[in-house]
DNA sequence: GCCGGGAATTAGAATTGTTCCAAATATTGA
DNA sequence: TCAATATTTGGAACAATTCTAATTCCCGGC
């Protein structure tokens, strides 16, 4: 692939790569892409399947690695929710993640300021991963009316 | 074993079990004096070991059940920080878990009050999952120094 | 421009954590 | 006590992830 076209449209994702001691590949330039379409915290198989239509000779192995080295040069980040597999979200600005028990899905919430946890002394916090289980309106309402009918 | 020795000890448990439509077994009793014995968040596979020293015919199966019974009758919480086995804690507490990326160790933290997290229309929360990384003291310390030599 | 070393990719095997299964056993209510 | 039902057990099956070894690719030095 032409190196000149991969720095054009990569916004800083070679950049990032390269000073976390990654090299910057059409791979995982596409897994990034991927991530970015559509924001709906895929699993590293749903990006597999996404990212082999574009790109049909990628390999499972690659999808987790690209996702690791985005994740470790700080384009995306890993998402543990519930056992099962882990999703991913390249959104990089403080949030938390809202999770539908109802429907499986996740939403990114924005967080305000707070965070006013008291830890005891001596230890330091890093990073703090805030989670919310409950119903998104669709599920809500579904629930709601399921509800009435009893 | 004898059932009035059971109920004796129980203090509850037997209760929450048929509450959930759950009965009450030598097994379940003792996965639940493993949890309460030793609060370090054990994953499945440690219960399972522990709960072998006093009971060598229980089996990783069982120890799978008894788990998933007493996380649904209220007894104990299954925690699900990083990647990687299950841990499960007897602390019904409100609280949250510092989880040390040192050492791997998990810490329960009292939560303050707080949780001032604006949803979006629609949705509905049921519970918070506050998950906080960082450094135990003693891993905090020794980075520290280890800072220091270089 | 070509070469050598290191990183990345690939397919598939191996591993880990968990769930499922069928048979034997235990517990409960009638 | 008996039948119905839940539980236990060991092992098989499964899902998600990691590892491995053989290419292939990329980069810097010549």
């Amino acid at each position: 692939m032409d190196r000149a076209a991969n720095i054009e449209c990569d916004s800083g994702l070679g950049e990032r790569l390269a000073r976390g001691g990654f090299r910057f590949t059409p791979q995982r330039e596409h897994v990034y892409a991927v991530l970015l379409r559509k924001r709906d915290h895929p699993t590293a198989e749903q990006v597999f399947i996404r990212a082999k239509q574009d790109m049909p000779e990628i390999s499972m192995a690659t999808v987790y690695n690209c996702l690791d080295a985005l994740v470790k040069c700080g384009m995306a980040r890993q998402v543990t929710l519930e056992r099962g597999a882990a999703r991913f979200c390249p959104n990089m600005r403080e949030h938390c993640h809202f999770y539908c028990d109802g429907c499986d899905s996740v939403f990114d919430i924005d967080l305000p300021v707070e965070t006013g946890i008291a830890l005891p002394r001596g230890y330091r916090a890093e990073r703090y991963d805030i989670a919310i289980h409950g119903r998104c309106p669709a599920c809500a309402t579904e629930q709601r009316k399921r509800r009435e009918t009893n």
